[in-house]
DNA sequence: TATAGCATGTAATTAGTTACATGATTAA
DNA sequence: TTAATCATGTAACTAATTACATGCTATA
């Protein structure tokens, strides 16, 4: 049976112990989402489809008189999440990224747009590790609570790939600013 | 006017001097596609909504009977794509990787599965580099020719990116591998 | 008492890929 | 002569977002 990538997003979250949509797609938004978002209108059709397929199994929790239905991985659905994580098959690696979209096609730009373009993308990957960074306490207490590991790891992970990227545009952006004055002079 | 992402994509595209939609498409495949893909089925309806809007004009060239359809900015194209690469939008970042993905859930693997994962990972980042660096000097030829920096800027960046990707996976194995080495070892 | 958060869900839309159909030209 | 490349295009499909509708509960 072949599931989509989101799919086992919320298998993966099932295993870490969240039981809700809600909880799932909150969770979502603090931690795979820099690498792979999901939104309501997958998670909760998503959700159907699973335990259809019997891979979770749901429970109506009643809290008073809001409903809520919970679910928890099956024995296969056990399985079908360890398949993934270790089948050998291509790892898919897309990115769409408008700054560098720009860059490539940034000699139709003046010098000194060049420049603002650089900075605001920098800028933006800076923005980005600071919210990681507001992250990481939460990360590191999940990790003392169950003892996950990776979570923590991927989360290093992510604040030193956009670490990176933002001190490759702040050398790029002293390399053209450079250009841009010696322009000036001549 | 509102365009998408790929119709600017279209527009640098014929800045930078590609006439035909086949053209089009295989520069993309060397270049944007990286951190910006498209495919025939957006690049034919796109030329013909840009046309019909203004921004692009189009000839029918015949070369002996295989028929050819080459476009070239006009003024108004011109305009819009300065107008966007120009913009201080924010710039959109997306990316989905199945690599993170699951190593964001690896615990639920045993250490040994683990560190073949992370093998995989830095294997396919050591391949696009790879790949590029095969790219690098047609890239070079083309600046030479034409006077564009950016597009081998940003190949630069792409190398500078899977490398860093690439070293961090090594790192990473090398950690997982003594934590599966203590652990058997007690 | 009002706002934020918990909770579920769907309809409409947008974006993009894949697969296919067609046919000419060039180089091995 | 055959395979690769140049060239155009569309139909079907898949993935995903956005916006909306609904209603309960806890907190300031």
């Amino acid at each position: 049976m072949d599931l989509s990538r989101t799919a086992y997003v919320i298998l993966g979250m099932l295993k870490l112990g969240r039981r809700t949509g809600y909880e799932i797609k909150s969770l979502v938004d603090v931690s795979t989402r820099f690498f792979w978002a999901a939104s309501y209108g997958q998670i909760y059709p998503e959700l159907k489809r699973l335990e259809d397929a019997g891979l979770i199994r749901g429970r109506d929790e009643r809290e008073g008189a809001r409903r809520r239905r919970a679910y928890e991985l099956t024995a296969a659905g056990e399985k079908a999440l360890h398949g993934w994580l270790a089948s050998d098959e291509p790892l898919a690696h897309e990115m769409r990224d408008e700054g560098m979209l720009k860059f490539f096609f940034a000699d139709a730009l003046e010098p000194d747009e060049q420049v603002a373009l650089v900075r605001r993308l920098r800028e933006q990957h800076q923005r980005v590790v600071e919210r990681l960074r507001a992250i990481e306490p939460g990360a590191r207490g999940a990790r003392e609570a169950h003892g996950e590991e990776f979570p923590l790891l991927t989360l290093g992970w992510g604040i030193a790939y956009h670490e990176f990227l933002a001190r490759w545009c702040e050398q790029m952006e002293e390399r053209l600013a450079a250009v841009e004055a010696s322009k000036k002079r001549s």
